[in-house]
RNA sequence: GGUCCCAUCGUCCAGAGGCCAAGGACACAGCCCUUUCAAGGCUGCGACGCGGGUUCGAAUCCCGCUGGGACCGCCA
């Protein structure tokens, strides 16, 4: 526990919350929660042509979505504001002018350039990647021996990122900051800024990057990206926090499914890991299914009902008929069948509407007249519950040479789902009901 | 091309010199349960990139190679 350490996430507002951010926004959020202290959220709006209010919104719904509550922000102020860099013009001028008179900067038309000199040593020490060792001499232009001078404040008068994000890390006081690996690059750069300013240096955390399955950096060619999108393919926002926390971190336990107050407790920066970590959507389903299962059965109920709605299906009607509980107990009757959110809803339809179950059966492969018989003994018994069901049904099987359980529950199974894959039968019988049981096998005529 | 980073099963992680003939999870395969599996149980397949050192001993330390990645914008 550290409650002076300050972190921040600083997204610019040029999209969405995308899988990237979400994961650099999220260790930052565990490090602050793990030491009980701050997590800030700056906009970084200083490309005047990408960012929008509108993006700068859907990253903020973004992040609560998954979770990820800050404690100092644009909509929410705090004592090192204001958290929008383009709220900051005359900071960032004020540091640029200072650099200027004491000659470590200059000018070129509109725009301020930061002077690098040569033999700089820029090395650092990296929390999470240990010694980086680099020279100044290694910061050159491209096919050439010429060192590069960092531009800090751009001809429109707007600072560049490396410029400002040292001005704002500093006067935030930003005890450590972590980002993706693809800022290791920078971070001389920074650093060599925060030196001529006289300052001392935060400490720098880098993350490994999030791979695509081709083992290239994630972008939109991968396909979802977009934080959003896992929400509407019915991932839960527990399940996708604790997918990202998993790439690149573990807590040295075989613990994989946890809350986001389990990983804050056990969160540890120093446990981070170097490598790149490829998105596998196969992990996602299965970490999405187990939060599935874990969900309590009214929270479970609203997860799914939206795709129950999607589906076209009669969701307020029944739960006028038959109340909230009853669905709710339908999908606790699924028993984690079902990876996202919209699959259990798939695959439970035919609890909220028999349509659905019309058009994917239409008994034409069956003998009706030899299971109008059983399906007569089936509803000729005085309870109607799953256990009594099954013995009346194994009696009667059992009783008639040559045949099989099988032969009876499946045509059953079909007539009251519409699909070959169900909870035990006579659990969806009977919590489906004998009034509508009865409909749904005369409609097949098989009652 | 330059700079920097990384390197354990297909994938995500464990491993911080002997406890590792390398462990867990996902995926995959098979088996079992059974009225079905997309639920549950069990088993299996499967990796320390290569080559040199250091050491009594290396997945763990060092060097080289190879492979992969990131960055080199008046984008962030």
């Amino acid at each position: 526990m550290n409650r002076n350490i300050r972190v921040r996430f600083a997204p610019s507002p040029t999209g969405a919350l995308h899988i990237g951010g979400g994961h650099t926004a999220l260790f930052n959020w565990l490090w602050a929660r793990h030491n009980g202290g701050k997590f800030i959220l700056r906009i970084e709006d200083t490309d005047l042509a990408r960012s929008t209010k509108e993006y700068e919104q859907t990253i903020m719904s973004g992040m609560t979505w998954l979770g990820l509550d800050w404690d100092e922000g644009p909509d929410k102020g705090g004592d090192y504001g204001p958290y929008r860099q383009s709220e900051r013009l005359d900071i960032y001028r004020e540091y640029a002018e200072k650099l200027l008179s004491e000659g470590k900067a200059y000018r070129d038309g509109e725009a301020i350039i930061f002077r690098v000199e040569h033999g700089q040593d820029i090395s650092f020490d990296d929390t999470v990647y240990g010694r980086i060792d680099v020279m100044s001499d290694g910061l050159k232009e491209k096919d050439s021996d010429k060192l590069k001078d960092i531009v800090i404040i751009k001809s429109d008068g707007m600072p560049t990122y490396n410029y400002a994000v040292v001005i704002d890390d500093h006067l935030m006081n930003i005890t450590d900051v972590i980002r993706g690996e693809d800022h290791i690059s920078n971070t001389p750069k920074q650093i060599l800024i925060y030196r001529a300013l006289g300052w001392d240096v935060p400490k720098f955390a880098h993350l490994p990057m999030i791979l695509g399955r081709d083992k290239k950096k994630l972008s939109k060619r991968h396909g979802a990206t977009s934080i959003y999108e896992y929400r509407d393919m019915g991932y839960m926002p527990d399940s996708v926090f604790n997918f990202l926390a998993l790439l690149g971190w573990s807590a040295g336990d075989d613990k994989e499914i946890f809350t986001r107050n389990e990983a804050a407790e056990l969160f540890e920066l120093s446990r981070v890991t170097r490598r790149p970590a490829v998105f596998d959507f196969d992990k996602l389903n299965y970490i999405n299914q187990e939060h599935l299962k874990r969900l309590d059965p009214m929270t479970r109920l609203n997860m799914i009902k939206p795709f129950w709605l999607e589906a076209g299906l009669p969701v307020d009607e029944v739960e006028k008929s038959r109340g909230e509980n009853w669905l709710a107990e339908a999908l606790t009757l699924m028993e984690g069948r079902g990876r996202t959110a919209k699959e259990m809803a798939d695959f439970s339809d035919y609890f909220v509407s028999f349509e659905p179950v019309k058009k994917r059966w239409d008994a034409s492969d069956v003998d009706k007249e030899k299971l109008r018989e059983f399906f007569t003994m089936i509803f000729a018994q005085p309870v109607f519950k799953a256990p009594e069901l099954e013995i009346a049904a194994r009696d009667w099987v059992s009783a008639r040479e040559g045949a099989k359980m099988k032969e009876y529950a499946m045509p059953l199974r079909f007539a009251l789902t519409g699909m070959k894959v169900s909870p035990g039968i006579f659990e969806v019988a009977e919590h489906l009901g004998r009034e509508e049981c009865e409909k749904r096998l005369k409609f097949y005529g098989l009652l």
